[in-house]
DNA sequence: CATGACCTTGACCAAATGGTCAAAAACTAG
DNA sequence: CTAGTTTTTGACCATTTGGTCAAGGTCATG
């Protein structure tokens, strides 16, 4: 029986397993990265053997592979969602919350990739000059034309996408620091809610058009 | 002979070979991490065998000790010259440009720092509940007072030099990504001219009190 | 120029680790 | 319930790698 399109070939088990085995490799490839990752450890994570890992996954690097094109899906939708008709300064103030929630929310991911990048993307290194470039020049595309409806300061866009990007994932990626600098007195909510506040007051006051 | 307090022991070879290992350590550990890093590969850069690079450095994570806490001097700095009798706005003018003439001059040190940061500060974390901490807090408190005097609009001093630590790294450690998306047409020169432009224009307005 | 301290490395070792394999266990469909 | 397929894993293997060691080479200095 030749089976339909080939696809349909993941099992009930293989489904649930290979979740088990993504979600524990975030876990160990955020915390460890490639290089100090061990299948042992993944294994562990997704209550399993070692072989069993390699059954569902051949190697090592396609593990990392897949968690990482998991974890891109994820990364683009703030950025992606920022609405050409929409208002500038609430655009971006929606932005600035998506991408902090996502921090807060999805901790793993952003080290994930922040260990990725750090390391010189050298596995998606096509997706960044690809996709990821597409799709920040089209919004850089947006933001251009907001500054010439005076409707925002002028200001680099990329530049101002850089910031963004940089200020609200140094909550994830910096966690350690963040947290050794403020203390735990702070906690995790109040946290974030102090760098919304920041980030809408200082930087959305500098976008502002001057009129 | 009772060598003067112990110091002189070091050798005019071994201030010469220590330097060359650390060099090198540091460009490996930038690239790859601790665990990815391997003792061969720092050997080969410091330009020596293995055993040799044991002989003055007793294991990996003593090299690596080393380099770090070279790193975390020079790291302080920046912010250790913020002056709390200057001109606030120029004052912290000042150290955004410090601060992205690391990146662009240092890039590996802010590599390094990151990746140790990434996985959780294990062998610093004293170091920035401690030295980082304790600095930061002062500065803090600069700030404060010149909110106060109402030389700087009010906002969480802490979260601006989170804001300011993030955004002037982010071009080193996520230069792969910098690059990727603004593209190679852009040189380095050009890409550091504009971040400055942009932080300046951007965040210091932002702070400017309103008067 | 001799002698003791310092420096250097080839050969080696043990542990860790990515990955294989064969055989057993569990599951599914007829 | 049975035959075939999918899952699972203990035992194993080759490679990598952090680190050791003994022997030989180099250097400073009296």
């Amino acid at each position: 029986m030749a089976r339909a399109a080939e696809t349909r070939r993941r099992t009930r088990i293989q489904v649930e397993k290979e979740g088990r085995i993504l979600s524990s490799a975030l876990d160990v490839f955020a915390q460890s990265g490639f290089a100090g990752a061990t299948l042992d450890e993944i294994a562990a994570g997704a209550g399993m053997s070692k072989p069993n890992l390699i059954y569902y996954f051949a190697s090592k690097e396609e593990i990392y592979r897949a968690v990482l094109g998991r974890t891109l899906e994820t990364w683009l939708e703030p950025l992606l969602a920022l609405d050409p008709a929409g208002e500038p300064l609430a655009e971006i103030r929606g932005y600035i919350r998506r991408k902090l929630e996502m921090s807060r929310d999805r901790p793993q991911e952003s080290r994930l990739f922040a260990g990725e990048v750090l390391a010189g993307a050298p596995l998606i290194r096509d997706v960044l000059e690809g996709e990821l470039k597409g799709l920040v020049d089209e919004k850089v595309a947006v933001i251009r034309q907001w500054i010439a409806d005076g409707k925002l300061a002028p200001h680099d866009p990329y530049h101002l996408i850089f910031a963004l990007w940089a200020t609200t994932q140094h909550y994830a990626d910096f966690d350690a620091q963040v947290q050794a600098v403020i203390g735990r007195q702070t906690d995790e909510a109040a946290r974030y809610a102090g760098a919304e506040r920041f980030m809408e007051d200082v930087i959305l006051r500098g976008l502002r058009p001057d009129t």
